[in-house]
DNA sequence: TCGAGATGGTTGCTTTGGTAACTGTCGATT
DNA sequence: AATCGACAGTTACCAAAGCAACCATCTCGA
């Protein structure tokens, strides 16, 4: 008869790895700005692009379309970001940081990275073997 | 100015494989039972352990109380697990699966087992590597 | 032995996430 | 130009999860 040890069982650890990360990643965060996980994609999303529609930043950021709808909404009350009307397609609109929230987020980067960091130096030599790991089975489990 | 791309940060990583992972697995166990994820962690550890308290199963699978009181409430409306009021302690009980619980279990192992092998193939020879990786991050974000 | 604090487990409240239905707009075909 | 299907985004509804309050029982010390 086989037997499972759920300890050993591989969804099982990346579940439990992924919580306990993403907890103490809000620690990062959560000091200054008290920030959901959607707000902080959204926010790192629209950073790095500059300006995109709610559909674009999903798809980025692998977030449902009402997930992301949310996070803007709350986005937009903390005056952390601005919505435009497209003018070529009037369904759709055009998101952008405001000062504030690009003044938010230059704070909290370095913090993540730094958090990032600390946790792949503690890896050694393991991190790059890691990464290369964890490339593979992104490729093997694609977004939706 | 430092950058960051949310597609390369490790949290959002792990978290965005988590979940791929997580529904995937799903489909092993729901097309003939459809489980939640605690009441799969919860008959694991059971089938695990044979006889243990709520307070065990939460502490092994890293699991809020209530929701291993819902995930048990569940399986034992499903016939899956029995509750024996324990006699040297009257405020915990002592939970084992039933003989339906443990059939489903059987049937639902190797199929586990398999989706986990097919993961760790797909890898090859970068399983090994991951594995270390993983038991290294889990021991610096431990259970709570 | 009795009272205070700790503990196992459940329940109620609130927050969060997903599904589906809806609104308004677009593009294409007629 | 009118209509139909696709599509962006929001909202309403429901399931899942966490927190805190709660109940019953245990333990320990005065």
């Amino acid at each position: 008869m086989s037997k499972l040890a759920l300890e050993l069982f591989l969804p099982y650890r990346l579940n439990r790895l992924s919580s306990a990360v993403s907890q103490q990643f809000r620690a990062v965060y959560g000091p200054h700005h008290d920030l959901t996980v959607p707000e902080w994609r959204v926010l790192a999303t629209l950073a790095q692009f500059g300006t995109m529609t709610a559909k674009a930043i999903g798809k980025h950021s692998s977030m449902h379309k009402t997930k992301v709808s949310r996070a803007v909404r709350a986005l937009e009350e903390r005056r952390w970001l601005v919505r435009r009307e497209s003018e070529q397609d009037r369904r759709e609109e055009s998101l952008s940081l405001t000062a504030s929230g690009l003044h938010a987020y230059r704070e909290i980067v370095p913090r993540a990275l730094a958090f990032e960091a600390g946790i792949l130096a503690a890896l050694g030599p393991h991190a790059e073997p890691l990464l290369e790991a964890l490339a593979l089975m992104e490729e093997r489990f694609p977004v939706d």
